[in-house]
DNA sequence: GTTATAATTGAACAGGTATTCAATTATTTG
DNA sequence: CAAATAATTGAATACCTGTTCAATTATAAC
């Protein structure tokens, strides 16, 4: 696993950039285990509609969500089970103390 | 697992903003199996020491990486087992077809 | 001590980006 | 048709950040 070559590193990385903005990370959280459309989400979170969509632009792009339209609203969801488990790992190591590790 | 507290987005966001930049997805890569000195991480990733060492920096104040200094030379390696099973399940996310979408 | 190699640090700059606000499009309802 | 709600879009802005270059620190060799 240890080489990596140079444009699978920059998309690798546009979805990391992706999840790397707080909001967006919660954005991803909200729809992970059903569809949710943008006003719930905006008023979920605590953002505009505006904010929201601009956000939501950007991870559809990138296949992170999909979306479905049903009468007036549009639904968005975690797009894979990859998301998930990517997730659930990282929260893991942001709550573990130190270890594994000769110094800071 | 929908529901995630802001103090927790932001401190998840930030160890995904990191590896969310080619050069340090790159910089992690390289050491994840095995601890290397910055002078051949440069070399390899064909990079200028300064800037690898501007990124190990942040790389291990965020626990990312942990570093042991051996004469000269100071070698870092991956932290922990999280890291390599997040680049993995990510890796897989970005090399699949689309699926589970509705619309793109 | 001096010289050489490795790594870190700080300042400065260019390009990118998250957010806001106003305007616009889509869809439903009367 | 008009009115109302949902969502998108574009422009403007303020902030952030990746990179470079020069200077500095740390360790080893002579």
């Amino acid at each position: 696993m240890p080489t990596l070559n140079e444009d699978t590193a920059v998309r690798l990385a546009e979805v990391f950039h992706l999840i790397g903005d707080p909001n967006r990370l919660r954005i991803v959280f909200a729809c992970l285990d059903e569809p949710v459309c943008v006003s719930d989400m905006a008023a979920r979170l605590g953002l505009s509609a505006s904010l929201v969509s601009h956000h939501l632009r950007l991870l559809r792009a990138a296949r992170l969500l999909g979306s479905e339209r049903r009468g007036k609203q549009v639904f968005y969801r975690a797009a894979d089970e990859h998301i998930r488990s990517v997730l659930r790992d990282m929260a893991e190591h942001v709550e573990e103390p130190d270890e594994h590790q000769e110094s800071g």
